[in-house]
RNA sequence: GUGAGUGUAGCCCAGAGGCCUAAGGCGCCAGGUUGUGGCCCUGGAUAUCGAGGGUUCAAAUCCCUCCACUCACCCCA
């Protein structure tokens, strides 16, 4: 029997109600805050990802689907969707807009990893880009729409953290200063943090290890080392997130796994978490258009996973509106009363009804009792009685009762007894 | 890639070597007289007991291998 492959699912109609209601959330707070919408392809040059997500990352160094295709191109189903965007951006000339340009953008991301809760291989993001000033208030506004999204979903009970990693002017001196302090405790780390030091010394600031706790704790923080610029970027950033009143904590250990983040990072999660607790993060990366070809070009962005988000409203019990279903339910007992079954259910669908006819055959009964399973509110049940008087009888399902109307009409009269439901 | 747990019908699951030609619940289908759902009652269908091998007179039950799923780590959405 074949399966779904592993860390892939299908979205069943059960789960659609919470999709619409994410889509229609992100494109409500895109069109407030003028963001357009982008679609990138769902594979590009694999040396696109290297290049800008970092030859060190997990993401990169294992993570990643890459394959031949039949022309000998070296292809990667896109990981992330920041990559893509900055490619686009340069690509299509769009630094000949008026700057920030501002995309965002809905798009599966596939990733090669042990799937567990809240994880995937194939999993959907929605992100967003301003691609084009180093304003700090560019960045007050990327997380304040991040926040204003998730408020606007409902949620409450969300924590923001934010720091600053610096530039590559301030950030080659931080990390001096953290190597030749983790140094000092180089037999007291855990395996992990022992590679960590020696090939990627910012990661050592999120392990969960307890023993490196401590350690992690007091080390040397970022924001002490930032150059001038960065610092007043910083501190203007925070002022700005005062004004908007967003609820924010500097969490000096916060990292993110992406090499091309400069100055601002931040996350966004639940205050209960279980494994994967992070449902979005983003920042600043200063340095990836150029890094792609581009001319030196600031930006920022914010993504999050969909599937995340649903679940944490699951989690939080947070009721969705349930997708419009069927109005009517046609069913029929004998020959011509199907044929009257089908032209009905045509005619009232092209006036806009949603119509559901009996199909196969079945008893009254079971017709009834699929319409009732259906939760659908009217049938309208044909027999021969009412083809020989020209009527049909519309029975209210709720309500449990049922009346007669003509047919005689072309059945307006009981097109309009729906409308007026 | 590492570690732990679990695999019995669409779903939840009973079952601990012979009484299992595998129980129950949900769901599904059909009936409860003449053309009408929801509750109730009755009946029915659906399981190569994850796969392969082994032990045994006898295996869903014990052993081995593989596979899948789940959870956690690494890392991330």
């Amino acid at each position: 029997m074949y399966q779904a492959p592993r860390g892939t699912t299908d979205i069943l109609p059960q789960e659609q109600a919470y999709w619409r209601y994410v889509e229609q959330k992100i494109a409500n707070i895109c069109q407030l805050y003028g963001y357009e919408r982008i679609d990138v392809p769902a594979f590009e040059d694999a040396g696109l990802f290297s290049r800008s997500v970092g030859e060190g990352t997990d993401i990169v160094e294992k993570e990643m689907y890459t394959f031949e295709d039949r022309g000998g191109s070296k292809v990667t189903l896109i990981p992330e969707g920041t990559a893509s965007v900055c490619r686009a951006y340069i690509e299509h000339g769009l630094h000949n807009l008026p700057q920030p340009v501002k995309l965002y953008y809905l798009t599966s991301v596939f990733r090669y990893e042990r799937p567990q809760a809240g994880r995937f291989r194939q999993h959907h993001q929605f992100g967003y880009e301003a691609i084009g000033s180093d304003d700090p208030a560019l960045d007050a506004e990327i997380i304040d729409m991040a926040w204003q999204f998730f408020r606007s979903l409902n949620f409450h009970h969300l924590l923001l953290s934010l720091n600053s990693i610096g530039c590559k002017t301030c950030r080659p001196g931080y990390l001096a200063a953290l190597k030749d302090y983790y140094a000092k405790y180089t037999d007291k780390l855990c395996a992990d943090c022992k590679i960590r030091l020696a090939r990627n010394p910012l990661r050592l600031l999120d392990c969960k290890e307890r023993s490196c706790q401590p350690i992690a704790d007091s080390a040397p923080r970022s924001i002490d080392y930032l150059c001038q610029p960065c610092a007043e970027h910083f501190s203007q950033l925070q002022r700005y997130l005062g004004l908007l009143e967003i609820p924010f904590a500097v969490n000096h250990r916060l990292v993110r796994g992406l090499d091309y983040y400069t100055r601002t990072v931040f996350e966004v999660q639940p205050e209960v978490e279980g494994g994967q607790s992070t449902i979005g993060g983003g920042g600043r990366y200063d340095n990836l258009i150029e890094g792609l070809g581009g001319k030196p070009t600031p930006a920022l962005g914010f993504a999050t996973g969909i599937e995340r988000i649903i679940s944490n409203l699951k989690k939080q019990n947070i009721a969705v509106p349930p997708l419009l279903g069927p109005q009517v339910f046609i069913a029929y007992a004998g020959n011509d009363a199907k044929d009257e079954t089908i032209k009905l259910a045509s005619i009232l669908r092209r006036a806009g009804i949603a119509v559901i006819e009996a199909i196969g055959n079945k008893s009254l009964k079971a017709q009834l009792r699929q319409a009732n399973t259906l939760g659908i509110r009217h049938a309208v049940i044909i027999g021969d009685q009412e083809i020989k008087t020209g009527t049909v009888i519309l029975r209210d399902m709720t309500a449990a009762n049922q009346m007669t109307l003509p047919t005689n009409d072309n059945y307006a009269s009981i097109y309009t007894y729906i409308v007026s439901q």
